[in-house]
DNA sequence: AATGAATGAGGGTTCATTCAT
DNA sequence: TATGAATGAACCCTCATTCAT
């Protein structure tokens, strides 16, 4: 505490940070902190305090910014999550290549770097908090999960149309190729302590499997 | 709660004999009033008096049984999870039945009934608290994760060495086959109301694209 | 706090207080160390803590009596107002003094008495916080107010038909008969430092004149 | 909100002149704000940030002018009450009327428009608060309350003087006078909501009571 | 073995007040 | 003179845990 008041007069009189600067930057480094505090504790084990301990602000400041626990936890969420799905949706928005490749590629690549981002906790904060705060559930779903499912669809759907995929019920269960995503983040999460699970090749044997067993006949084989 | 009461006092009325063996499975009642609860609530939101009241015990009860609130979240784990797993382990171990048709069959119905079952939410309740509580993470490893995967693992071998299989890295991530009943488990509690996910077709794709992907070339086809 | 524990551990080995018999006096115990507190600093400026304090009990047993601040100020409006209102209604419906003695004898006895009591306070109180907590305020008025007023029309009203009072608006406003009451009340608590009032000789005053009013032409005269 | 910023951005549109005009003011027009705050939800009730947003002023700016938020509040009792009893208390030392009629004119008038008047509210707010602020109610007492009893006294004491009235003790209670006003603005402020008090016609049969009980046997006997 | 009254540490939230700008 | 971001003490309320009975 006394170290909080001590570190912000000195760099107030070194000029570093102005106040005015600080401002408009103080939500984030709130939410930032809020991260960290969450992912390590969990939603109902954060106390606000220290939230405003390890982002070096007083306790009441985050309530300046957020009306309650709850809403910093959707801040939280809000801005861990959607940038990072926006991008890979794009990619697959616009991406040329083969449906097979793009999967095998950057797909794979986002897949395998997501599962051990920093991010992936809030995964498990979700599904640990979820059911007692059902705005924040329904939020979630409707801005990554349904958006996700959709565009997953959609990729098979293509992959489909060029021939390059028999049609195969997976189009209606774009969870199917999620799951081991999911299993990953928790693996890691609860069980890596206790055995080891490479994940990067679980995902690139998965997504292999995944693609023998839909890959149109006519398509190049090519299992891992 | 008049009718507890006076459900209470017909138990009574009915003798010593019925008191007894009420204090023989008081511990089972508890915990089973606590699974409804975790369940419910999850851990940080449930009261240990809310578990007394619905086991229609005082509330001090718990305690004589169960040193700490933790103490009674891994009694309740342990209870509700090891019995189910202990059953398809053994059918697994002794089946006599093609294992293409062991796991179309009864392996893929234990998964269908798992993930509508009412003990499936203890999946949630470990993936919100279980960092919090290693020992119990560990133990759940051990006792279910651990012996699950390997079971699953002897499955694929067996499969394999009877040149029903191809040899695919699957039997080195069984998490593979598991991932779409966790998936499956968590969207029932928690997106369900927001869209209806028809899990059992979902695990039926699930496991007839796995065996098309790893279906040795001379064995019998058959997608769904 | 200390004390606390020593006092009441000196109490037990003494046997001067069972716990049974101390549980069902501690609900009146508290609600008088709440009126005590809320008489002295209003009712925003009590604090439960210093409440539970003068109760000689733990900070969070009043919450075991009473749900919130709110209900324990209501239980402290009932239990100090409720029973002192009561005893004047029962003898004004049963006395057989005419009624002009009736008033200059016990009833006057009685608003006298009020004034210089301990509960007198609660007017304050009430009047205070009363808008904040529409429940209570109508709580007060239905059990008090309205059902004093009514009595004090009937009074009135009784006197006419015996042939003792003129007909007058009084008996429209009854409040005018209370109002005096009121007023030393509140004198009393807020400007007894500053100015003393004799408050049993203004409500004799106020009775005197008021009969003077009222008295009908043919009734003996008597003022004060 | 928006509606607030764009009025100050029109005054300030208008030039120096209205700002000079408006800092000059500020100090009457926070009181102004506090007052109706206050007046809504009581001393404790009231935040000051709502203060000052009411002012159209920004958070810091009230305690330019007073120091504390009891400072503040004095400044409105101060501001609201006096002016209106200078008015009353100079039209009774300069009227030629006979004091009966006085009373039920002019000072009924006064009275009845008082306890109509928005800022009779403050009397509920010294009663709730005034015995945590000793200074306030000393002043309240002092400028308000005696003098104003004061007044009273001797506008009895005159009509005795002049053989309008008996001699009786009223003269040393004129709280008796004001009772009822007091009842009237309670009644208003707590009770409206429940029943209804005409407190028009209450005032007016207080006023003729008081002057039948103490009128001289001479005078012109006039009971509304 | 069983009860439930009692404890008290702890956390979310509010808001009067300060102060850098 | 004026702003509003920031502080931190304070308070209501919860609930795991204890213990006298």
């Amino acid at each position: 505490m006394a170290e909080t008041k001590t570190a912000q007069r000195r760099k107030a009189a070194q000029g570093i940070v102005k106040r005015r600067e600080r401002r408009d930057t103080r939500p984030q480094e709130i939410v930032a902190a809020a991260f960290e505090e969450f992912a390590q504790h969990g939603y109902a084990g954060t106390r606000l305090e220290d939230v405003a301990a390890r982002a070096r602000v007083s306790k009441g400041l985050p309530y300046l910014y957020f009306k309650t626990k709850v809403e910093l936890f959707k801040a939280v969420v809000k801005s861990v999550i959607t940038p990072a799905f926006d991008a890979i949706r794009g990619q697959i928005e616009i991406t040329t290549l083969p449906t097979e490749e793009f999967i095998k590629g950057p797909f794979l690549a986002f897949i395998q770097e997501l599962v051990k981002s920093r991010r992936a906790v809030i995964a498990r904060l979700l599904i640990g908090e979820g059911h007692k705060h059902p705005e924040l559930t329904q939020f979630y779903f409707e801005h990554i999960v349904s958006r996700g499912l959709q565009t997953l669809q959609s990729l098979i759907d293509r992959g489909v149309a060029r021939g390059e995929f028999r049609k195969t019920p997976l189009r209606d269960f774009p969870q199917l190729i999620i799951a081991p995503v999911l299993v990953s983040i928790l693996w890691r999460g609860l069980f890596e302590p206790y055995r080891h699970l490479d994940t990067d090749r679980l995902l690139e044997t998965h997504v292999n499997l995944l693609l023998d067993a839909i890959r149109a006949p006519g398509a190049k084989e090519e299992t891992q």
